[in-house]
RNA sequence: GGAGGGGUGCCGGAGUGGUUAAUCGGAGCAGACUGUAAAUCUGCCGCCUGAAAUGGCUGCGCAGGUUCGAAUCCUGCCCCCUCCA
């Protein structure tokens, strides 16, 4: 395939840069966020909503999809952007992430992965292959190979397994990879070990992938250790192809990721918390429930452009949750995202204007992140039930 | 007028002699959610004190009584519901 990806603009300060992806189903600009499709759809909003808060690519997911309603019935409907109604790119994700969040539903081994299906118990097998062939099917812009998840808790020697293998099912995609017009990423895995990320993301570099994911991560480790594991994956990388940090789409996060040098985000954060009632401002986030908001007869966020902002009140949003309306989902989600989709687009303005220092230090001079250690003990507290 | 059923914390509703400040829902007050088994999960939730632990007070319609001990047993009263006249 011809090159895909180029940078337009690079930082002077670090390596964060802004550039351009061109795909099948037309161009990304990056830094970028992808809303998360899992089931074929942004939970609570249309391809019109996506499209007015400047959504450019989406996130879908491969076993959602195969297991319901199967990947034949897409194809035969006309692919996943006739089936969905969007004709912007669509990025896949493997299966690989439910290798790791139905730990409780599936076996690995070498071959592949056997997951008992979360919606009716039945037994599938999923395999690197597959997983390509699939996605191919599916019509993906981008695909990713089939990965293996550590969770934060394993040992070294786990993460070592996994990570190896993920090199290994890497090796096998590439090898199975048919539709080169559409560009498959490598996952670089390592947990948080420095020394198996930096040891994954030059095997995985060396393989010639025409992009790259940076996986595991996020999963309830210490945020330093994301950061350091960025800087890790990112180092090895070659600096020509994009970098993809999997599954990461807290507003904080994706200003230090992109000043990480990351040019790709997703996340079912801004979304799930959006229908949770958790909404971002520029204060940090806000739990819409509060009673504090009852009479606020004024928008979330005055700074804001979103449809939301521009029609509703708090007071009307804080109403609407309570009463576990509708149209509060539909609301909330489009407001969350068009606040990220704003900061992509002034983080990268910043870049090409050489002055994202300054925008970062702005951004967390106001923007007061989740408490790191409410959050981790919350997390574990998640991940062990 | 007669017969039966019932009155429990903001609401619904368990509990029929001690481990009950009182199960459980809901409401209320906060917190979390990161390649979506997530319109979900967690904590608090009588009053006063306290950061918390603790401590003190009040408490299962009302008033008495029995008992070492009562939301639970007895007596009287008040109120509500159903059926009969």
């Amino acid at each position: 395939m011809s090159e895909h990806f180029r940078v337009i603009g690079t930082s002077s300060g670090g390596p964060a840069r802004a550039g351009e992806l061109i795909l099948s189903h037309g161009r990304v600009q990056t830094p970028a966020f992808m809303p998360v499709a899992s089931q074929g759809t942004v939970k609570a909003a249309g391809p019109d909503d996506l499209r007015t808060i400047g959504t450019e690519m989406v996130l879908s997911n491969t076993y959602h999809l195969y297991l319901r309603p199967g990947i034949q019935t897409i194809e035969g409907l006309g692919g996943l952007h006739r089936f969905m109604g969007w004709n912007g790119p669509v990025l896949t994700d493997s299966g690989g992430y439910q290798v790791f969040s139905l730990a409780r539903l599936r076996q690995v081994t070498e071959e592949g992965v056997t997951f008992r299906s979360h919606i009716d118990g039945s037994e599938h097998f999923l395999t690197p292959e597959l997983a390509v062939e699939y996605q191919e099917r599916l019509g993906s812009d981008i695909m990713m190979v089939l990965d293996e998840c550590p969770m934060s808790t394993d040992d070294v020697v786990r993460v070592r397994e996994a990570t190896e293998r993920t090199h290994r099912w890497a090796e096998r995609c590439l090898r199975s990879w048919r539709k080169r017009e559409d560009p498959l990423y490598g996952i670089v895995q390592g947990g948080v070990s420095s020394g198996l990320r930096r040891d994954s993301a030059r095997v995985l570099a060396s393989m010639g992938f025409p992009g790259f994911g940076l996986g595991g991560l996020s999963l309830g480790e210490a945020s330093q250790q994301t950061w350091d594991m960025v800087g890790e994956g990112v180092g090895q990388l070659p600096q020509e192809k994009p970098r993809y940090l999997m599954g990461v789409g807290a507003p904080d996060d994706i200003v230090r990721g992109i000043a990480c040098g990351v040019d790709l985000f997703d996340s079912a954060l801004p979304t799930r918390t959006a229908r949770n009632g958790a909404l971002f401002t520029q204060w940090g986030r806000r739990n819409i429930k509060n009673d504090e908001f009852r009479l606020r007869d004024e928008p979330l966020d005055r700074t804001c452009d979103c449809y939301t902002c521009r029609h509703f009140s708090v007071a009307y949003l804080h109403h609407l949750f309570r009463c576990k309306e509708l149209l509060f989902y539909r609301l909330a989600t489009i407001h969350n995202l068009r606040f990220v989709f704003r900061l992509l687009e002034q983080a990268r303005e910043a870049i090409l204007k050489d002055d994202f220092a300054s925008f970062e230090r702005e951004f967390f001079n106001t923007y007061q992140p989740t408490n790191e250690e409410v959050r981790l003990e919350q997390k574990r507290r998640w991940l062990g039930r």
